[in-house]
DNA sequence: CTTGTTGCAAACTGTTTGCATATTG
DNA sequence: CAATATGCAAACAGTTTGCAACAAG
């Protein structure tokens, strides 16, 4: 964890930005959550425990995050940006149920190198990837196999 | 193209919906495009070609299109919804240049193939996924290297 | 003490919605 | 003619920004 706040320090004095107690906060936070928020989540969460940051800082305080390497933007759901830190927790790729709106992480190592492959194949240097799977978890599965039918889609 | 035409239309059908002056415009816009486009853009061309059809009928169309199995939505850029249609065009993974936006397609059997093995393993039932990778292409490569250094990413 | 940061509120952007009117099946 | 669709403008949600006061290096 000390860690992290080093990198992030670090980050900043290269290019002249500043360590702020703000920063130090959201960055905290930020790592002591261990699965997908998204800025107003986060908000939220220094709130209620009285850490009065404002929206705007956390928004822009994240992309900092992001090119400093310690986090990364996930799968968007619903129309909101959500974050995930990585440092130390290296890439994977997840799953994200339709249903209940669980999100099943994975890696597969093949999958991983069949990129890199095709990339090599048409000159393409990788930065970033993201392989995001919708559909519905064990669970969800048996709940719908329990009606009779599924419902029309013609809610909204 | 009248094929999908009538792909709509009995999509509408048989929901009590209606065939319109309106979506009949939209879906011929979007079949006759051949590549990414979010609704802005699609109202513009409309626009532009005096069919004067307005955003939120664009906008109320695309969800119909998409539940009709005819487009689907891909990677977002830049905070819009970006959609692509997919009848006739089959699955396909994207890569996207960070320098110049270029959007490349590509398809591989085998990273299709151990989706499909790894969501078995988790017990998950796959009905849509979405592989883009980020990074730079060749030309934008070279560009790079034409630069001594990477500036620092203190833009925005 | 200079430069970057904060908080606030206002501005923006993409998208959705209520409603009166018009159109489809 | 009953039910759905349209266009408009207003409403929304998430995010960004201008600015005056403030704080880090």
């Amino acid at each position: 964890m000390e860690k992290v706040v080093l990198i992030f320090k670090d980050y900043l004095r290269k290019r002249g930005l500043k360590f702020t107690p703000e920063r130090e906060v959201v960055l905290r936070e930020v790592f002591s959550l261990h699965k997908h928020f998204d800025a107003e989540q986060l908000y939220q969460n220094l709130y209620k425990r009285k850490k009065k940051i404002s929206r705007a800082s956390v928004y822009r305080t994240l992309p900092l995050l992001v090119r400093a390497g310690l986090i990364t933007e996930t799968l968007r759901c619903q129309g909101r940006t959500s974050y995930e830190h990585i440092f130390g927790h290296g890439h994977h790729d997840h799953m994200l149920c339709i249903g209940c709106g669980k999100v099943i992480e994975f890696r597969s190592e093949k999958i991983e190198k069949l990129q890199k492959e095709i990339c090599r194949k048409y000159g393409f240097k990788p930065v970033e990837h993201r392989l995001g799977i919708k559909g519905y978890c064990r669970e969800c599965q048996k709940k719908i196999k329990m009606k009779k039918k599924l419902p029309l889609d013609r809610e909204k």
